[in-house]
DNA sequence: ATTATAATTGAATAATGATTCATTATTCAT
DNA sequence: ATGAATAATGAATCATTATTCAATTATAAT
């Protein structure tokens, strides 16, 4: 037998992101994806089964990773729902730190795969959404939410500011601090524009 | 000689903008356009040098139609920036009421082109911005937005929200209403979720 | 009614790029 | 050292669609 040398299936993911990122999903090639990953064009082949499928791995990861971490502030008990938001963000922002082009890709493609009802993607997104809605309801029940705002338009509104954020971020990573962002998003989202 | 009869040209647009809501840019084909706008394939070409340039007529005159809305909004004298922030918002909101399939693609497929340093409609999506930014100096100066957020954040956050609900107004137009969610990103980008 | 001009058509062409597959290379058990 | 068995290659194939263009049709001026 032949082994399978080095993590070949992990390189073309990350020469994916980067290919997706700087092209868009569209634009990107196979062959530019091979050469990025230093692997044959064929060889994409043998670790994903279409261009859509290395796209769905890479979303498929993306969520998976960020709902399990959305579990862990949910549930805890120590904590207020106004920091729990603010842990939320952090996470959000998180998995961006190290990976610009995610950013790029996630703001570009998300749309596109949701679309598709079936995908698993938009049925994660959905349930990261609603597990996040419980945190907002939370603080609803304990008087420091407004009552009044509407949820589900809430988290589609903070997700989309976050998102546009992110990719005004990805263009020039390097002189915006991430962590800046972060904390202006924070407030934003709990405090608006007007003073008090 | 002959005369062109009809409108081809607004029909191609019309045309194409459901085509494009529905599958995206890079899966439309022009001859699904064609025939939404019930010419034959090669006619398109006598309108729209290319596919792309569809795609970008119809940014064109949207952002020219909305920056000419908010330069009127900026410069009057009669009211609070926190009347015209709500003013801008609904102005914004007004493109898409009677076209939902615009909101789509305005969602989808602004990043893209903005993407493009170059192109027209990164730069009247930077003019517009920056515009907009000035209700945001004004309210600050008068001591009614708070002077310590971020201001180029916050027009990206406000922009990505807006896009983000409107996407899911998008979805299913008929059974939410576009006031409501006009209403609620006003209070949003004006309060956020914390009780006062 | 005829002709010149411009508009329109849609089948043919051309370009692109995803995917396949015949071939070659590498590993490991014997 | 040998030869299954699997991994990897990349040029050839195939499918898809944007674009072109020769032919046709409609209009208006004469």
């Amino acid at each position: 037998m032949r082994k399978r040398e080095g993590n070949k299936e992990q390189a073309i993911l990350d020469a994916a992101v980067k290919v997706f990122a700087q092209h868009g999903y569209h634009r990107a090639k196979i062959s530019s994806i091979a050469e990025h990953a230093k692997v044959a064009t064929g060889s994409i082949y043998l670790y994903y089964r279409d261009k859509e499928n290395i796209l769905l791995t890479i979303f498929d990861r993306f969520w998976t990773t960020l709902t399990a971490e959305l579990h862990i502030i949910v549930k805890r008990t120590d904590i207020h729902p106004t920091e729990k938001l603010d842990l939320v963000i952090d996470a959000f922002f998180k998995m961006f730190i190290a990976n610009s082009s995610l950013a790029t890709v996630f703001v570009n493609e998300q749309n596109h795969l949701v679309k598709d009802k079936r995908s698993n993607v938009a049925k994660q997104f959905e349930n990261y959404l609603d597990i996040a809605e419980e945190i907002i309801r939370e603080g609803v029940r304990k008087g420091q939410f407004n009552p009044d705002i509407d949820i589900k338009l809430f988290r589609h509104y903070i997700i989309g500011g976050i998102r546009t954020v992110l990719q005004y971020w990805a263009q020039q990573p390097n002189t915006l601090s991430l962590d800046r962002i972060c904390n202006n998003v924070k407030y934003f989202s709990k405090n608006g524009l007007l003073i008090k």
